[in-house]
DNA sequence: TTGAAAGCGCTAACAA
DNA sequence: TTGTTAGCGCTTTCAA
């Protein structure tokens, strides 16, 4: 029951012109005579046409849309990160009238630009090839959460180092002196900035860096768990744990909690994401927030004026996270 | 700096190859000699060759990407149910390896389905409009969340009036006679459902239904706050509420609390929608949970097996919301 | 202001 | 098993 769909040509015919007119009169050309564009428009109207626009790329070359390029990560769905990022780059196409583009990337098979005006790319881990093929075809593109130093990209990131600084000062300021901290996966950019801006921090403050007070984790709760059973076995404990992410953060809650301790009279512990799955738990995580939702308009805005020719330098936008203050830290026991 | 795109051309001089014999290894057609494809093979990977969607699109007539349509009303994109059909869909297109083409309407102008595969309308409210030019064209399209009966058009939906009789069914149970309801906008379906369902399952249960019981809402909060304000000032005031989505019944509980009145013992609160939002609350609310979820997942199943040819029946598929018993509901005080 | 004609990059008969 | 050829539906010169 497939109709013939509605070609120009079939306007054409209708309004008694060539297709070139109608095309014109599509797009908005202003050469067109008063009358013709009034029996163009009828036509179309009338047949209830709508430009093929596998058609219009194909001879234009343009594009409307934007594509959104995410690793396809188990959880992927479930995670708040992903989620933020889709809600904020959905916003701004939403704005500009651009079509989203949402592909899934196994990480390996390249990108396959040709359905998109632009490019985004949510993360990457270990892909940079991907981004790279897309550079080499000059198709526009922007990073998302990555400062990408040695390829000439456009990225937006949050500043991982700055927020991971933000969380240690805000304990060290609460008086601890032993302070701890669950890493992320070292091997992604957040993890290891994150670490190096704890690093930093202690360094700055003169307190001293203990090599039993840095568990290096993978985000998981799983190793969360371990890193805390790890501390209160030393005979120094820590007072304060700095954890890479709110999910760890919450283990980390949950695992001193069952050790009959208290959060945070016995030991402080801040988290990082301001995940809301947090406000579930027993106790408000204190935490750094990332402008995730932001960041990803941003770069829709961003790629958007590179599309239309209004940028060119290319953009290295860093934005900073900020401290949420609840009721997961305090100061250190005597 | 746009390097001229790699056409199949290029891949079929490079292999020495007719470009039809490129097109067939691209699409698997099995009738290539061995050596050719691996030539074939080698100058794509060589020259990096990624065919023109656009042109493919356009010269095969078919289209592997799922649309999703959904109205553009301000805070779409903070609003739980679109982010849980967004999800859904989204991850079912992951497994199946499509691409997602988010499109945001304004509800009136029509949908450009020519970039679509297949469409998935989120919703529907006042334009069905749309629903039926898509039909006309012949694109395969599946409508989630509404019942519709008067377009041969395929749906999945949630059975809100079973929501409702089972919310209703429950305050009952637990022994209430006066039992009121704040409804949702009635002129949308889940509005109107969700009233038919209680006043249904009050005349079953032999209760007698009182028009100061019912309050015409509109899922606003601001409705939710004069609906109780009236039911309190009632001589005979309900000793439950059965609001039409969380956020409403949220801000029940809420006025019920500033009156000094207390949730549940005075007062028993029931919402529709499962919203984790009402998580954050002074205290759990019990409400009807839709599949959100699942009910995009099926719709993009759907879609895919039509547009692979292998359904020809209309769906109409309705799915079961199920009961979250949590704090706000209980017996009413003698 | 208009239209004819040449593609855009690919697929799909059809012939060889 | 391969290649030739004619489109797919549109935009865009170019000439009129």
């Amino acid at each position: 029951m497939v109709k013939k769909r509605i070609s120009i040509e079939d306007v054409a015919r209708r309004a008694g012109v060539s297709i070139t007119t109608v095309s014109r009169v599509i797009n908005n050309v202003p050469t067109v005579s008063k009358q013709n564009r009034i029996k163009v428009e009828e036509a179309v109207a009338h047949l209830k046409f709508k430009p093929n626009l596998a058609a219009q790329r194909l001879a234009s070359g343009l594009n409307n849309s934007v594509g959104l390029v995410m690793p396809g990560y188990p959880g992927l769905f479930h995670s708040f990160y992903a989620i933020e990022l889709i809600r904020g780059v959905g916003h701004a196409c939403e704005t500009l009238h651009l079509d989203l583009v949402f592909h899934i990337s196994d990480g390996n098979s390249p990108v396959n630009t040709n359905a998109m005006g632009g490019v985004i790319f949510a993360d990457i881990i270990e892909n940079k090839k991907q981004v790279q093929e897309v550079l080499e075809e000059g198709v526009p593109c922007i990073v998302i959460n990555n400062i990408v130093e040695d390829l000439d990209v456009n990225y937006i990131a949050v500043d991982n180092i700055k927020g991971a600084k933000i969380a240690t000062e805000y304990l060290v300021g609460l008086g601890h002196k032993r302070i701890a901290t669950i890493t992320g996966n070292v091997n992604t950019q957040a993890g290891a900035h994150r670490l190096d801006g704890f690093k930093e921090t202690l360094e700055k403050k003169g307190i001293t860096l203990r090599d039993e007070y840095i568990y290096k984790g993978d985000y998981s709760r799983r190793c969360a768990r371990s890193a805390v059973e790890e501390f209160l076995s030393l005979k120094n404990p820590p007072t304060a744990i700095f954890a890479a992410s709110d999910d760890m953060a919450l283990e980390a809650i949950e695992v001193v909690m069952e050790k009959r301790l208290k959060v945070p009279q016995d030991i402080s512990i801040i988290g990082f994401d301001d995940n809301p799955s947090a406000l579930y738990g027993p106790i408000g995580l204190t935490t750094i927030r990332q402008p995730l939702f932001k960041m990803a308009e941003e770069a829709v805005r961003y790629l958007n004026a590179i599309v239309a020719g209004k940028k060119t330098t290319p953009a290295k936008i860093i934005l900073s996270p900020d401290l949420v203050t609840r009721e997961s830290c305090s100061g250190p026991k005597h």
